[in-house]
RNA sequence: GCGGGAGUGGCGAAAUGGCAGACGCGCGAGACUUAGGAUCUCGUGGGGCAACCCGUGGGGGUUCGAGUCCCCCCUUCCGCACCA
C-alpha cells in the first residue's frame, strides 16, 4: 500500500469494490432487504444522447451534483433511487451514424459504452441495474404499448395538416422543434407543407399542463416559459357578416370584445378559405399576387415584427354586429395581411386600430379609420396624443357599453354577441396538436395496422413490439417518404384478428417518445409483462429532484407532463405530475480569446504573458472573453483528461467548487490545482507520510479517543461549523460554500492534527464520502472503520458546538466600524453596550450619543452629533 | 419590443438587512531544499502606506445600519417575439 496519494490506484480500486458489494443497489418492495420503514428519494438526471463525441465538463455538472445529492441521501438513511440511461433513438443518433457510415444500432452501442465508461470513471453512484437504452427492443415494446393506449384515448389521430419540413434534414419536425422558421437541431431553414401525419393531441390537456403548473417546484422561469407556449387566451369569437355574400361570415377571435365598437376593417390572413371567395374582380389580381408573395416568404421574414405592415383590399365589406345594418358605421372593408397568423385564432381578426398597436399602424399605413372606444385614464398616452392605447380604460362611443370600465364592459359585450347570436365566449390556446410521426428509420414503428377495408387498429398488445425491420440502407428518402416503405416484407402483414392481410404504417415516432416515460420504467426496469409495476410506481413516483439543463423547458418537459397525465387519467401512474422538483444545472462556460477586431483565436494558439493574453507566435495582445464551449474554438474540455491528471475526486470537487449548481461558470483549468491542494491536504492529515505510514497511529482502529477540550474543543467546534454549513448547501445545491467550509476545517485541523480526535476524523471523512467518495473510502479503511463509507451515515452537527461562548462584537459609529471588542455571548444589551462605549471612547470623545443600537449577539451601533 | 436571470478584487466566488471580499486560483516575499512547477509560513480591493479616506454597474430613496429592500437608468446572458 502506497503511502503517496495515488488517485489511479485508489479510484478503480473502490470502484471495482463499491461494484462488486452492489453498494448502489435500489430495492423496490418486496425485493429481499427492502425496508419499508426507510423514506423514498427519487432523484433522476436527465438522461443524455449517447452522442460520438462523448461526455464534457458540462454534461458532468448536472451529474456530479446529483450524485453527491444521492450519496447524501442514502447517509440520510433514505432509499435512493438514482438512475441512468440513454436516449438513444431520434435524429441525433441518426446523423451521427449516417456522417459514420455505420448503422445506428452500431454506433449507438458504441457511444453507450464510451458514456458509461467515462461516467464510471468520475465514481456516480448509479444502480446500473436499472439502465435503459431506449432503442432497445425491451424498452421500445413499452414505448409502443404506452403509445397505443393513448391511441385508445382517441389522443392519437391522422391528420393533413400544414407541419414543418426541413428540406436539409429531409423530415417533418414539432413547432417545439422550429425556432424562427430553423430547425432547432442544426439551424436549417424550414417550411410549411400540408401533409398527413400522426398527431397527438396535447391540447386537449392544455388547461391541465397550466394548471398544474402551479403545484410543482419548477424554477420559475421554466413555469413562465411552459405558460407562453401554451398561451391561454380569454375572449370571444364574434362572427361578420359578409356583404353580398349570404351564406358566408367572417368568424374572429378577440381578448377584447369590449372594443368591437371601434372595428373599423377586418384583416384575413393570405392563407384564410374566403379570401378566394369574398375578393371582387377589381381587386383578384392584387389579391392573388400578395397572396401567392407571403407563400413564399420565408417563416423568418413572415413573423419579423419590425418589418413595416403590409396588406391588400380584397374589395368585400363585412357588417359589425354592434351596429345596425343601416348604420354606416357597420360596413367595414376585408383586407389580407400577413401580420395576421393563420394558425391563430380563427385565421381572421377585427382590427381596432384605435387600441391595438398592430392594427394602428396598419391603419395609419393605409389610410383607415381610427375610432376610440376606450377611453385612457387620465395621465396615460391617449388617441388626442397620436398614440394608441392599448391600456384598460371605460368604453366610449360603444352604444349600450358606453361607461363601463373594461373588464365589466367584455362581460357585457359577450352577452349581448350570445343574446343576438353573433358570437360567444371563447379561450384559445397558442399550443398546438404534437406533430408526433417522422419519417425517418431510428425510432420506434408505431404499433399499428392499416387494414384492407381503409381502417387504422393498433397492434395487439402480446404482439409487441412492433421491432424495426433491420436495413442497410436506412438513409431518409429524397422524397421525405418513409425508409421503412422499401421494407416491403415488414410492411406486408396480417392482421391477427381477421387474418386478412394488412399493411404496417411505415412512420415511426421522434426522437422524444422515449424520454416521454423513461423515468416510470427506472422504478422497474426489467418486468416483461408490463412497462412498470403498479407498486413500483406507487412506491418511487413522482421524481423526488429533476435535474437538467434548461433548454428542455418547453420540449421534454412538456412532453413528459402530457404523457404522464394521460398514464393518469388511465389509471397508470398515482400522481398527475412526474417530477415535483425541478433544477436547472447552470452551463458550464469556457474562456476564449480575441484579437483587437474581435476575431477568435483557438485556445491552442493562445500564450499566458502574466495578467494578459497573446497570440503564440507573433505576439498579438488578446482578449479574455466568455463563451460556450465549442470544437471549432477548440475550448472542449473532457473530463477524462482530467481525471486522467488529478483523479474524479478533485475532478468532482473542482465541478462543484466553481460556483452554485444553478449558476454558469467558466471552467478554467488553471483553478483544479487549488482542488488537488486540498485533496493532498486531507491525505496528508490521515496519512503519516513522514514515518511511511498508511495512517497516523493516534487514527488508527484501537487508538484511545480524545477528551473534547483544549485544541480538541476548537476542533470539534470547527467540524461543527462545517457540517452545518454543508447541511444548508444541500438546500440551494451551492455545494461550493460546502466543499470551502472543509478546506477551513482542514487548514484548521493541519496545525493542530495531533489534537484531532479519531471520533473527528471519522466524522470528517463521513462529510466528504459524497463529495470525494474515493479518497474517504480508503482513508476510512485505513482507520480501520467497519463496512464502507459509502453506506454510513451521516454525521449531525451537535449544535452546542455551533455555539460560540465568546464573540467579536462589531462597534460602529454612525454605521461604520470603528472596533471590534470581545464580548461574552450571552451578555445582555447594557453590557454590551458597556464595552462598546469603552472600545471607541476615541471616537465617542466629544460627541453626543444620540441613539444607541444593541443587536445582542451581533453589533452595537451609536448614532453621535 | 416583452419576460426571466446576472453585474462584488487580476480570476472563480462568499456574505439570515449587521465586521464586504470567506474558500480557492493567480501574484509577491520568505523558509526548507542539490533542485522546485513539491511543501510550509506571511502578505495580497484601491489610495495615503501611519491613527484615515474611498470601495459591491450608475443615480436616487427607506433604515441607526444596504451587496442585500424600493424607484429610475446602463450593460450582459437566456427565453419569447405581429398570438389579435
Amino acid at each position: 500500500m502506497s503511502n503517496v496519494y495515488e488517485p489511479r490506484e485508489i479510484e478503480p480500486r473502490w470502484q471495482a469494490r463499491w461494484k462488486s458489494a452492489d453498494a448502489y443497489r435500489a430495492k423496490n418492495p418486496g425485493e429481499p432487504g427492502f425496508d419499508p420503514a426507510q423514506k423514498k428519494y427519487y432523484v433522476l438526471d436527465m438522461f443524455p444522447y449517447p452522442s460520438g463525441s462523448g461526455l464534457h465538463v458540462g454534461h458532468a455538472l448536472g451529474y456530479v451534483g446529483t450524485d453527491i445529492v444521492a450519496r447524501k441521501k442514502r447517509m440520510d438513511g433514505c432509499n435512493v433511487l438514482h438512475p441512468m440511461g440513454w436516449d438513444a433513438f431520434g435524429l441525433p443518433a441518426e446523423q451521427y451514424a449516417i456522417q459514420t457510415g455505420k448503422h445506428p444500432r452500431e454506433t449507438t452501442n458504441e457511444n453507450t459504452q464510451n458514456f458509461k465508461r467515462q461516467l464510471e470513471l468520475i465514481g456516480v453512484s448509479y444502480d446500473w441495474s436499472r439502465e435503459v437504452d431506449t432503442s432497445d427492443p425491451t424498452y421500445y415494446r413499452w414505448t409502443q404499448w404506452l403509445f397505443t393506449r393513448l391511441f385508445e384515448r382517441g389522443l392519437a389521430y391522422r391528420a393533413q395538416v400544414p407541419v414543418w419540413w426541413c428540406e436539409e434534414l429531409k423530415t417533418v419536425l414539432a413547432n417545439e422543434e422550429v425556432i424562427n422558421g430553423r430547425s432547432e437541431r442544426g439551424n436549417h431553414p424550414c417550411v410549411r407543407r400540408p401533409l398527413s401525419q400522426w398527431m397527438l393531441k396535447i391540447t386537449a390537456y392544455a388547461e391541465r399542463l397550466l394548471a398544474d403548473l402551479d403545484g410543482i417546484d419548477w424554477p420559475e422561469s421554466i413555469k413562465i416559459q411552459q405558460r407562453e407556449w401554451i398561451g391561454k387566451s380569454e375572449g370571444a369569437e364574434i362572427r361578420f357578416a359578409l356583404a353580398g355574400h349570404a351564406h358566408e361570415t367572417l368568424t374572429v377571435f378577440t381578448t377584447r370584445p369590449d372594443t368591437l365598437w371601434g372595428a373599423t376593417f377586418m384583416v384575413v390572413a393570405p392563407e384564410h378559405a374566403l379570401v378566394a371567395k369574398i375578393t371582387t374582380s377589381a381587386q383578384r389580381s392584387a389579391v392573388e399576387a400578395y397572396v401567392a408573395a407571403a407563400a413564399s416568404k420565408s417563416e423568418l421574414d413572415r413573423t419579423d415584427a419590425s418589418k413595416t405592415k403590409t396588406g391588400v383590399f380584397t374589395g368585400a365589406f363585412a357588417l359589425n354586429p354592434a351596429f345596425d345594418a343601416a348604420d354606416p358605421r357597420a360596413k367595414v372593408p376585408v383586407w389580407v395581411a400577413d401580420y395576421v397568423m393563420a394558425t391563430y385564432g380563427t385565421g381572421a381578426i377585427m382590427s381596432v386600430p384605435g387600441h391595438d398597436e398592430r392594427d394602428f399602424e396598419f391603419a395609419r399605413k393605409f389610410d383607415l379609420e381610427v375610432r376610440e372606444v376606450v377611453r385612457a385614464p387620465s395621465g396615460s398616452k391617449a388617441l388626442a396624443d397620436g398614440a394608441c392605447f392599448t391600456g384598460e380604460g371605460v368604453a366610449v362611443n360603444s352604444g349600450p357599453i358606453d361607461g363601463l370600465a373594461t373588464k365589466l364592459a367584455k362581460a357585457k359585450a359577450i352577452q349581448l354577441l350570445e343574446q343576438r347570436g353573433v358570437g360567444k365566449s371563447k379561450i384559445t390556446y397558442k399550443l398546438r396538436d404534437w406533430l408526433f410521426s417522422r419519417q425517418r428509420y431510428w425510432g420506434e414503428p408505431f404499433p399499428l395496422l392499416h387494414l384492407e377495408d381503409g381502417t387504422t387498429v393498433a397492434v395487439p398488445d402480446d404482439e409487441l413490439p412492433v421491432l424495426l425491420p433491420p436495413m442497410d440502407d436506412f438513409k431518409p428518402a429524397s422524397d421525405g417518404s418513409a425508409p421503412l416503405a422499401r421494407a416491403q416484407d415488414w410492411v406486408a402483414t396480417v392482421d391477427p384478428k381477421t387474418k386478412r392481410p394488412a399493411r404496417r404504417d411505415t412512420d415511426t415516432m421522434p426522437g422524444w417518445a422515449g424520454s416521454c416515460w423513461y423515468w416510470l420504467r427506472f422504478m422497474d426496469p426489467s418486468n416483461a409483462k408490463q412497462p412498470f409495476s403498479k407498486e413500483a410506481e406507487n412506491y418511487w413516483g413522482p421524481v423526488d429532484l429533476y435535474v437538467g439543463g434548461a433548454a428542455h423547458a418547453v420540449m421534454h418537459l412538456l412532453y413528459a407532463r402530457f404523457w404522464h397525465k394521460v398514464f393518469f387519467d388511465a389509471g397508470i401512474v398515482h400522481t398527475s405530475e412526474p417530477f415535483q422538483r425541478l433544477f436547472n444545472q447552470g452551463m458550464v462556460t469556457a474562456f476564449a480569446y480575441q484579437g483587437a477586431d474581435g476575431r477568435l483565436v483557438t485556445s491552442d494558439e493562445v500564450e499566458t504573458k502574466g495578467d494578459a493574453y497573446a497570440k503564440r507566435g507573433s505576439g498579438e495582445p488578446l482578449t479574455q472573453i466568455v463563451t460556450k464551449m465549442a470544437k471549432s474554438l477548440k475550448n472542449v474540455v473532457n473530463p477524462d483528461d482530467i481525471i486522467a491528471e488529478h483523479g474524479a475526486d478533485t475532478f468532482r470537487l473542482y465541478e462543484m467548487f466553481m460556483g452554485p449548481l444553478a449558476d454558469s461558470k467558466p471552467w478554467n483549468t488553471r483553478d483544479i490545482p487549488g482542488c488537488r491542494r486540498f485533496v493532498e491536504r486531507v491525505w496528508r492529515l490521515f496519512v503519516d507520510t513522514e514515518n511511511d505510514k498508511p495512517i497516523r497511529a493516534h487514527f488508527a482502529a484501537g487508538a484511545a479517543d480524545k477528551a473534547i477540550e483544549g485544541d480538541t474543543l476548537a476542533l470539534e467546534k470547527s467540524l461543527a461549523r462545517a457540517t452545518k454549513r454543508a447541511e444548508d448547501s444541500f438546500q440551494a445545491l451551492n455545494l461550493n460554500t460546502a466543499i470551502a467550509g472543509y478546506m477551513t476545517f482542514v487548514n484548521d485541523a493541519t496545525p493542530l492534527v495531533s489534537s484531532l480526535s479519531r471520533s473527528q476524523a471519522e466524522r470528517f471523512l463521513r462529510l466528504l464520502a459524497p463529495f470525494a467518495p474515493h479518497l474517504a473510502e480508503e482513508l476510512w479503511s485505513r482507520m480501520g472503520m467497519p463496512g464502507l463509507i459509502v453506506q454510513a451515515s451521516w454525521p449531525g452537527a451537535d449544535v452546542r458546538y455551533l455555539i460560540e461562548d465568546e464573540i467579536d462584537l462589531p462597534v460602529q459609529v454612525n454605521g461604520k466600524l470603528r472596533a471590534t471588542a470581545k464580548a461574552k455571548k450571552t451578555a445582555n444589551s447594557a453590557e454590551l453596550e458597556g464595552i462598546a462605549r469603552e472600545a471607541v471612547a476615541s471616537h465617542l470623545a466629544g460627541k453626543e450619543v444620540v441613539k444607541t443600537v444593541v443587536v445582542p449577539g451581533r453589533l452595537v451601533n451609536f448614532v453621535v452629533k
